[in-house]
DNA sequence: GGACAGGTTGGCAGTGACTGCCAGGTAGGC
DNA sequence: GCCTACCTGGCAGTCACTGCCAACCTGTCC
């Protein structure tokens, strides 16, 4: 049962990550709107149901990944000193991020390019960050000390807040330098500025 | 030819603050998912087209007056004394916008619940503030004394999308907390948290 | 080897948001 | 009254997305 579920995970993981390619080829080739779901369907040579089973929207053939990424940086946070400052576990999580995803870097400025450049995108990636939010809000505030409430706290929601804020300041800029700029630097500028 | 469009302007205002009306009827009655343009246009006493021709899409029945806050929000941050910091400057802006709206507040609160419960009408929120955020740069890169390039200041940048970050926790609390709660105190705290 | 059960795939038809096009109406300037 | 210009409604079409059903493939148990 093992054997066989993983020779299944291997193979679908094998599809998804084809299917990924051709819907970015196509997305290269003539812009993510242009694109149908039907066409990434055809030249991927999957029927468009299944293409569906796999992706559940359009959107997630680009940001599918995000979710997996959110739950590394949840536990990275978490598993940081906790004598360690909340912005230095947070500029730790992110920091992990940088080093996690399994794409070389030309690709990861293609899709950033995608996703700050078309606006359905962008909000889409914009709300599965606001759900790493919402996860990060407890571990925060046992790193501040404060008491987990069922509404969370204003002060631990404000600093993650900001602290995305500044990851998102500082992603979009390195977008739009090119990929030439350094995205660390960046988010430290955004950040010294917030904080005086 | 200006009475005449004063004329169209107010049956159009009327119009379409009727449309609003009969949505967010229905988007209460029966969820804004389950709600569909047909019913609302059929409600309103429109037809579907014409619907479609004063709301682009389905979320700017909710985010639509948007727009116009944003340039209010610009106009007036831009219109602080110079000596006023840039921190101080921004809040003016927000306090602006707090009295702008002619809404009650029992309608901002189930407006703001339709956008904070709702995944899709949530992004187009975001997306929207987005777009104000930009507008702000160049009047925060002129009072922080920075020269305006073709690409934006990360210091600039950082401290606008903080400040909405703050915002933005404050009125998702405020409506966790079924507007009971002191909308600017949570902002005061929120900010007060990360800049120590 | 053959029946069986679980999960996977593809086609098909449908819904709902949204758009382009065209015909008809309606208000304002002459 | 006439013409121009804009607004409106209806119609048909596109596209993302879903539910349903039949075919299928795979490993299992007899």
């Amino acid at each position: 049962m093992e054997k066989s579920s993983t020779l299944w995970d291997r193979s679908r993981q094998a599809v998804v990550a084809e299917i990924v390619d051709t819907a970015l080829t196509l997305f290269a080739e003539q812009g993510y709107e242009a694109t149908t779901m039907a066409q990434v369907a055809t030249r991927a040579g999957v029927s468009q149901r299944s293409l569906f089973r796999y992706f559940g929207t359009k959107e997630d053939l680009v940001c599918g990944e995000q979710d997996a990424l959110g739950e590394l940086l949840v536990a990275t946070v978490e598993a940081q000193d906790p004598g360690m400052s909340t912005w230095d576990a947070l500029r730790a999580g992110f920091t992990t991020l940088l080093t996690a995803g399994n794409h070389t870097p030309q690709r990861v400025l293609e899709i950033s390019g995608l996703i700050f450049t078309n606006p359905s995108l962008h909000s889409r990636y914009l709300e599965k960050r606001l759900r790493w939010q919402r996860s990060l809000v407890p571990v925060i505030e046992k790193r501040m000390g404060i008491e987990s409430g069922e509404i969370p706290d204003a002060r631990a929601m404000g600093v993650i807040a900001t602290v995305f804020a500044c990851v998102d300041t500082a992603s979009e800029l390195w977008v739009r330098h090119g990929g030439k700029a350094d995205a660390f630097e960046l988010y430290e500028q955004a950040l010294a500025a917030v904080r005086d």
